[in-house]
DNA sequence: CCGAAACGACCGAACGTTCGGTAGGAACCA
DNA sequence: TGGTTCCTACCGAACGTTCGGTCGTTTCGG
């Protein structure tokens, strides 16, 4: 992980990436500038055009292979699950615990995607890639209420109510908190397990070494008050 | 509710503040220009001067009203409720509704604090009126576990949770869609009040008279796709 | 005939991006 | 060993465009 952005030791390339992700999550990327990028590495706004194509073609980027890693450590923990239950709590727990251990990257990448001009190849490819992973929920609660194990009123619903519950973690978690990631965790995996009226089990945390490895989320720099009592 | 924002029939500072709105939600408050807002209301961007002090007090504007709304509208409601479940029970579906009823005002109220000067007192009002709204969530969950009717970990964690599933519904719901907003509002108190160990009683949907009146949200021209399956 | 509403023209600053140039080091040949 | 040739990494300066905002003027309903 780089941990000074200025640092002309550490490779460049991952050094933009990594203030990109701080700068764009903490400000939007539409008003972050390519010179408050050049100013966060110690480099001119020409420099940076040495590492990167565009300023889009940056953001790009960054979400896919923020996105891609999502779905491969998605795809390698839901091979070794049971039944629904089972790959339910796991995307649950996974996702939370993405969004709670690099939060700068995830809010990027949920919330960037209208910043990628519409009908571009790499906007496209993106979307392709989120498909992929909502597939697994669609799936999973398909299968769950297929097998008579889930009990919901409507799948989307149910589905997107508890994303913007794990997504939202990006928001408010922090790891000096009053609750641990297992804690918070467990606790979504219960609120999960419940909203789909799965019968009561003993849950397990996600295996955090298959975590994604997002790697230009930037260290703990980002110790700004937040949402709960929050002058954000 | 503004229809034609290019109708010069209708107040001119109304049809700014509808587009504004529109425009702030879909681009984001930094990627929207002055000219932008003009060409939507079939002005100069020297006329919207006219009628508005500066880009930034436009924004701060639209949020305060509907922050404003949104708790006077709250603390209409609790006014009449009972018990700490009525009232989580009341908060969960008021908020889910604003957010599945005006979801652009809404995610303007949500996500663009941050386009607010630091420091300013724009900024600071606002986020005086949102840690009153929020109060009255700490506020139920601590008596529910002071009287023993809620049993939760962490109180904060749950909190964010459950006004993250509300909140994230301006994201996704549409009035056409699967479900009901009162089949929406009934499922989101079912969960939230499972995920605080209330017992389980009859909810009702909250009285969408009382809802508040966020006067600047545009008509659903918004019916670009969304998340789900979504080119978004 | 007055005030409100809107206009065209414009300002200085900042934007994303490009360009020519250069410092420094590796690579190669003599 | 000395000289030539590259290449990577970056800089300073500038490009055309757009930004938020201001100004003086015009239009026009009451």
């Amino acid at each position: 992980m780089i941990t000074d952005l200025t640092d002309p030791g550490t490779d460049a390339h991952e050094r933009i990436r990594t203030a990109a992700v701080l700068l764009f999550a903490r400000q939007g990327y539409a008003a972050t500038s390519i010179r408050d990028l050049g100013r966060a590495v110690n480099m001119t706004n020409a420099g940076i055009y040495h590492h990167v194509g565009s300023k889009e073609a940056l953001l790009a980027d960054l979400m896919r292979v923020a996105q891609q890693g999502l779905n491969s450590a998605t795809e390698r923990m839901l091979a070794t699950a049971g039944g629904p239950s089972d790959r339910l709590a796991l995307l649950i727990g996974s996702l939370t615990a993405v969004h709670a251990c690099a939060p700068l990257t995830t809010s990027v990448m949920d919330g960037e995607l209208r910043s990628l001009t519409p009908g571009s190849a790499a906007r496209d490819e993106i979307i392709v890639l989120r498909d992929a992973y909502e597939a697994h929920w669609k799936r999973t609660l398909a299968d769950g209420v297929a097998e008579g194990t889930f009990r919901v009123a409507d799948q989307k619903l149910t589905r997107l109510a508890l994303m913007s519950m794990c997504t939202g973690t990006s928001e408010w978690y922090r790891p000096d908190g009053d609750s641990t990631l297992e804690q918070v965790c467990a606790e979504f995996v219960t609120i999960g397990l419940a909203a789909v009226r799965a019968p009561v089990q003993v849950t397990t945390s996600p295996d955090f070494s298959l975590l994604p490895d997002l790697p230009w989320e930037p260290p703990d720099v980002q110790h700004d008050p937040r949402p709960d009592e929050a002058r954000r």
